[in-house]
DNA sequence: AATGAATGAGGATTCATTCAT
DNA sequence: TATGAATGAATCCTCATTCAT
């Protein structure tokens, strides 16, 4: 599947990615603030820095401002997040940090990651699976890196389980923003990934007490 | 903090209640369809089965429709979470039960859990802390849960554990809905309980595997 | 073929009648003196006496006010047409006065038989045919008249004759109003009904000359 | 009256010429599609071959263009309709030739005498006069072959009847295109010529029957 | 209590025209 | 001369809310 095609009035290019790079800009610190259905393309415009007319020279309806920004914010969150992401070592190690690795930037993103989550349903049926398609992909991340962790046999899940847990993962990345009003106030980033990791590694039944038994060996 | 007030014209509170109901019914299934936003005053009043002059003898404005969905959607979601939930016993099983009995309530309320998800950031600021309690009412019914099987021995976890664990139960009961688009496409509701609670209670290192491994150490 | 029906979201009938009738009337000023396209919605609620809101209580786009308009003149020039034309007679006088009533219709009329004129081709392909309709219908009288007057002897014309005929007379109706800038510079209204009445009965080669041929009167 | 002159930034008279055909036949196309008013100056631009800006080098406004078309348009048929017309015999047949050539330019250039017959309307106060005075002109071709006629002594008749006459078949001819939708269904255009060119010169009671009484006489 | 007609602020989008390059 | 990006006034239409009946 390609990207898909925002139409632009104007031809040249490099212009053009300009332009959208503004609007984007002035749209996600607006949509953060407000949301996409309280944000009105004039405003979008004019936090873009310029009219309205020109606005619509690069886009051809409201909705694909939305579906630029969510595209936008997801290639950064990708793009860092595979910065991060040793795909090679399959090592348990590797793989903590990766996690360690994504959790931080979405503490970073909070704001983009927030507006994504919260209006991609905005998105119409007709734009909404090329975004769908970049979130499976950033799951697809972890999968491969658990998976490497499993082949070394480091690891020893099933498919399924893996797959469950790179969503687990992916999910609990995305937690740490749109519950921020309640984890945030309990939790400090380092310790939430700690207590995250711990869990998802030892479970419920491995953790401390675990611990506590092992001396026997 | 008590339940906010939404002023009705309307004297007759068992009326009041009653229209209500009617409002809440038709709003839901289309705040599922086209979202908040996309649905007018208009349509809520026909969907509820009497006139616009009369949804607002029963409300003040728009959104306090939303507020009273939400309220409602999650005192059923509550509400059953409730009944389901043994908050005396205190076993691992127990527990168990309880996760699996609030995967089940979601999976049945799917489109409800779905829409109260997408619409609640809708909700302005005045009303947010409300519903937002009503979560923590929630989240605080696992913590209760899994606290008395610490009390009682069974696991041995730190209040910030307890706590995690919480939010990630009623985040992963949640995700089966938010995330349906992918996750029913791979697992049956069997195995998505099957396997959440599997990697919950060992985590990923002590699935079937580590345990077998495990006695060589 | 039926009227074709404009929507009205108020459902009290005799209402929908009157607001529409207030619409039309200030409509067709305002088209009379800008054009349908130059004239805005705004406009034609004001001229009506009520809000833009109103407006589109009772329509659902611009283009059905024109349909509205359009329907409305014909109307009535269908109803002074049938009023005036003797369809019992069929005689030459009774033809002959039919046609002068009708031209004085238009001349009563110019400005709404002008705008309808002008105006009808901007009219959606969806709402065409039915006025066409009425017009095949103003046509279909005049054929009828003429008819009458084949059958009682009094003429003798093929079908395609009559047809023509009564398209002619039509078109040299309308033509007094769509061609007033100079038509009515140089014959009265009496003048123009006398000389096209002359034209037509007896034709270039039995005008004048004619008389003099006919020494018996 | 002369010309109404288009003011132009480009200075090259040659290449203005040049320019402006490519620009009015582009506009014809668009207008006979989709109207003066639904037609943007881009697309005209466009049709034309040329950047927008460049359109704005060889016109003041949007109007312009219209008035250039329309002005082209009578031009064309106005010269066709002069070749054809033989303006010195002045006998019955080079009249009865000249109408036939006349409805014939009409058929053939249909969409254009179409565009030029609706559109005229859209034209200023400022430019309709110059667009009406070819009108007139035409219109006074017709009124000298008629008066030949009369001054060689083949018809009798008044000067305002050779003005009626004139108007009469002028507007005949345009009826051709404008009627086109019930009239072309009916009649090939031989017939029409020949229904029209009877009736005008026999009138109703001259024609079949009025022939079978003149032995009497 | 119920109704639904009326309101008008507000919002998305278009398009003629300009002007710097 | 030619270009096409920029502009923003103008326009159609929607919809939450009110209020007289």
């Amino acid at each position: 599947m390609k990207k898909r095609q925002v139409q632009a009035s104007v031809k040249d290019e490099r212009l053009v990615k300009k332009r959208r790079d503004q609007m984007i800009k002035g749209a996600v610190t607006l949509f953060i603030q407000k949301g996409f259905h309280r944000t009105t393309t004039r405003e979008i415009a004019k936090a873009a820095g310029f009219s309205i007319g020109t606005l619509y020279e690069y886009i051809r309806t409201k909705e694909d401002v939305l579906y630029l920004v969510c595209d936008s914010i997801y290639d950064q969150v990708r793009e860092r997040l595979y910065e991060g992401l040793d795909t090679k070592k399959g090592t348990i190690e590797s793989l903590k940090q990766g996690i360690s690795d994504y959790f931080k930037v979405v503490d970073e993103m909070q704001d983009e990651v927030l507006v994504m989550y919260q209006e991609v349903k905005s998105l119409s049926k007709d734009a909404l699976p090329y975004v769908l398609k970049k979130e499976l992909e950033m799951v697809a991340m972890f999968e491969h890196v658990v998976t490497l962790c499993v082949e070394n046999g480091e690891l020893e899940l099933s498919m399924e389980e893996v797959k469950m847990i790179a969503h687990n993962i992916f999910v609990q990345g995305q937690m740490w923003a749109f519950r921020r009003w309640t984890l945030q106030k309990m939790y400090s980033l380092e310790q939430y990934i700690q207590l995250q990791t711990d869990l998802l590694f030892q479970g419920i039944q491995g953790s401390a007490a675990a611990v506590e038994f092992q001396p026997d060996t």
